[in-house]
DNA sequence: TTGTAAGCGTTATCAT
DNA sequence: ATGATAACGCTTACAA
């Protein structure tokens, strides 16, 4: 059996009390008690026991993380470990500790979530995406624990903290990026569109082409998530279009990865034939070839910041629910040319 | 405050064992009696709580997971996201929950997997490397809890449970694999070789070489950690050697992607200049250009290896030590070709 | 089958 | 500055 408070006090003859404050390195302790204790539970190889304390003090000083339904969607994405380093190093500084969802469904999910928080097994919650329907944050709200959304809410935005890049501007900032070097077809491929951050690039990217007047055309919204071989389909259905896209915005460098090997399969050449601008900037797009014009949302200070807004929540629970926009930036990389008008099919 | 095990005991009229007797679902409670505590529970909107139990119960039902020093190095590379995936997985089969180490150096991981240990908030932790001089393994050792590494330990192999792939076979299968291509001069390019694996995989290159009777030449030994400027380094001094490699063996595709970038920005054109054979098979070396011939390490497998052995462990403290080898298989894709004089420099 | 009561290892309150 | 004692919410002998 481990040593405890107990078994120090008695080697050292203090009460348990006392022990208990020179742990917490409280003042009202002489230096010299201090001193005896510390040495005797040197000696004895104490080591406090956390969840007695927790039990005591009803703060765990760990946060949960919920990730998308299906781990492995997540996990597959290189913006999660980005995201969770950001997370992760604040936690660090504040000395949290994380705890991971495991599950692979939307329900199963859910029950974890219900579990960290009711089990109180968490002092509050990091969710890393935004989705229509989804039950998880209405159910935080209720249980009201300390709680962020990495994504932009879509209800009750003044009552939850989140931390978001203006999507809708970053997608209609590489919009006219692309219409500026001429471009006047345009398509959008997203993932899963059920999330708030595919729904608010596609509006963004809308916005841009009504600006300057270009036709939105469904056929040119399309999506595909990572691991089906969907994204062979969707590069056919935009290639067989009488009017094909001479520019995709693609919503995941991953994605991007995909979409130009299938280009590349089929002899269509990038930037030359097809200006491609993918959103995340991680390791996949500078490192592609060629190397990619990609949207940077600064995931690892999205998961930074995320991480701050609980934290600070969890010492003040009343404080205002404020939200943060992350700044994107573009970093243009060789997949965007000028539309010449001489590529494969123009 | 939230519902307690008293609450429901009272309006139940019950006591409060049977109320935990019945959240254990013990079968010496009638099936009535516990129809009538859920009952109650549901209506109270009770929840245990997990602390409380753990405390009595001394199981969290929780494994730590103790990443490389510099979590943003383990963050930053793939290997992490899908070794995670794996190890997820079979946490979630066995209803565990996954802590984190944050820290970001070798002496704060340290801390927190003392924290974790000694706090009793884990009931086993999962080692995702092994490195020479690191002092986590010796640790866990000492301290009698159940634990499994990734990676082969240095020492004590047989108190150990250990999870890796023969690194040393699947890199001499790797050189030999390019040896038959008719390679004769092959590059070995690591990442960290402090840690176990790089060690190995040199050593079975080595082998294979010395097997086919090839001059083991340490110029041709090399090793750059991603997201340093070394990678420009390492193939400017393997390029400016009298005596060029043909082909080189990359021990993380991550490198693999930057050694490629490198060599195609001196016009050195993979397959036909330089053989390339990574290792891992994520993700990265399916989509690059071209895509890569990689040993598949199969991380996925190792990860739930893993968290099966270190489960399996806890449950019984005592049981044999075995250690697993997942297989490796190489992915014979497009940048490997074979050797035929007319390269760049041949 | 159910209840009583002790105990898990802390911290917090109230004395001293 | 320190000690005694009662929580914290649960499980588990032991008793009934």
């Amino acid at each position: 059996m481990a040593v405890t408070i107990k078994d120090v006090a008695k080697r050292a003859n203090v009460s348990p009390s006392t022990v208990s404050r020179v742990i917490t390195d409280s003042n009202k302790i002489s230096e010299k008690t201090k001193r005896k204790v510390r040495q005797v539970m040197e000696e004895m190889g104490y080591h406090i026991n956390f969840n007695a304390r927790v039990l005591v003090q009803k703060s765990t000083q760990t946060i949960g993380i919920v990730m998308k339904h299906s781990a492995s969607h997540s996990l597959h994405n290189p913006f999660f470990p980005e995201v969770l380093r950001g997370i992760s190093a604040f936690c660090h500084e504040k000395d949290y500790s994380i705890s991971l969802t495991t599950g692979n469904s939307e329900k199963s999910i859910f029950n974890e979530v219900v579990k960290m928080v009711q089990g109180r097994r968490v002092d509050g919650v990091i969710v890393l995406y935004s989705k229509k329907d989804d039950k998880v944050v209405p159910y935080l709200i209720k249980q009201n624990i300390p709680f962020a959304v990495i994504g932009k809410p879509l209800s009750e935005t003044n009552k939850i903290m989140y931390v978001d890049n203006d999507n809708v501007q970053a997608s209609k900032e590489a919009t006219e990026f692309l219409i500026k070097l001429g471009h006047q077809r345009i398509s959008f491929i997203g993932d899963d569109p059920e999330f708030q951050v595919i729904q608010d690039r596609i509006n963004g990217y809308q916005e841009a082409l009504k600006l300057h007047e270009l036709e939105v055309t469904e056929d040119y919204i399309k999506s595909f998530e990572y691991g089906t071989a969907n994204g062979k389909q969707v590069v056919e259905e935009l290639l067989s279009l009488p009017e094909k896209p001479t520019a995709m915005i693609i919503s995941a460098d991953v994605n991007a990865l995909v979409v130009m090997k299938e280009l590349s399969k089929r002899d269509i050449y990038v930037p030359k034939d097809m200006s491609i601008i993918s959103f995340n900037n991680t390791i996949i797009s500078q490192l592609s070839t060629p190397p990619m014009t990609s949207i940077d949302t600064q995931t690892y200070q999205l998961g930074y910041e995320a991480s701050k807004c609980v934290i600070e929540l969890i010492g003040d629970p009343e404080m205002f629910k404020r939200s943060v926009i992350i700044p994107t930036v573009i970093e243009n990389r060789e997949t965007t040319a000028i539309y010449k008008g001489n590529g494969k099919y123009n």
